[in-house]
DNA sequence: TTGATTTTAAGAATTATTCTAAATTAGATG
DNA sequence: CATCTAATTTAGAATAATTCTTAAAATCAA
């Protein structure tokens, strides 16, 4: 059985795709619910794979396709660690990501708005950033570290 | 005829494999140099291509091999643009990166240690990072942007 | 010089992603 | 509702980046 947006999500989905000139589909609606349903920051094949036990008939090219569409809507974003498969996030606030070369591992780092300024406040004139990626790489120490993925 | 090292990047070379327990060889030598040569973050493609011209008989896995070392040896970074090659860069100083959507081309925009330090200040309790990446995506506005890629 | 170790070359293999062509679906229009 | 058009999906082929494998070559130490 599909999975089920609620009612929130799915006008926020609509609307993007049509703001985007995109129709709604069953698979981009079932590729969303799968970034909704756990934040993990799959793979796309992490999210074919959670896919095809709902829907048998999907193909991984879809699930590309569906998540290019949600990521040129501005509903999801791409993260992308060297040389290791492109990642989707569904967080859209300004943020880090912290890649834990242990657990392989990505998690969500708040930024603070002052934070992200004075990086802006770097470039030259006549640079104008779109967008700013910012990842760490390292390690957690404690085994306990909170389950922010 | 191969590429010439100076006496002073010779021995930064040699002492950084030696770290390492790695050996100097002339492959090692001559990836270094082109790196060296054009500083315009070629891809390991690229630096195969320049190679080829210079030394006929070196693979493209001895490439990536050389670049692999370079990298581990802590004198070259890598820079990962979202589903494009990795490509590779000799500054080795805290710094971001501007990637020009139009142009293709990569930038390396310095970063004022109090940034990086505000950045780090960001993190949880228990993140070690090991290192940081920042890239920038967008344009560049004129047509006469400083040529520092 | 010999032996052990590291490195290289070449091509095969792998992996992530995109492309292609045909079939299906969704919406718009009569 | 039937039909037309455009968008989307599927499946598999194709591509591109990178890694692996194996044998040969180079290097170093004893």
């Amino acid at each position: 059985m599909d999975l089920q947006l609620t009612k929130l999500s799915k006008r926020r989905l609509d609307q993007a795709l049509e703001r985007c000139g995109h129709k709604n589909t069953r698979q981009r609606e079932q590729v969303f619910s799968v970034l909704i349903a756990e934040r993990d920051h799959p793979t796309a094949d992490d999210v074919y794979r959670r896919l095809k036990e709902k829907m048998p008939v999907i193909s991984l090219a879809t699930v590309y396709n569906c998540l290019d569409v949600l990521v040129a809507c501005g509903l999801v974003q791409q993260v992308n660690i060297e040389r290791a498969p492109t990642r989707y996030c569904l967080n859209l606030a300004q943020h880090a990501h912290f890649y834990c070369e242990t657990s392989k591992r990505v998690y969500d780092i708040e930024l603070p708005p002052s934070v992200t300024e004075s990086l802006k406040e770097v470039l030259p004139k006549h640079f104008e950033p779109e967008s700013i990626e910012i990842l760490f790489r390292g390690e957690i120490q404690t085994s306990l570290a909170r389950d922010n993925r």
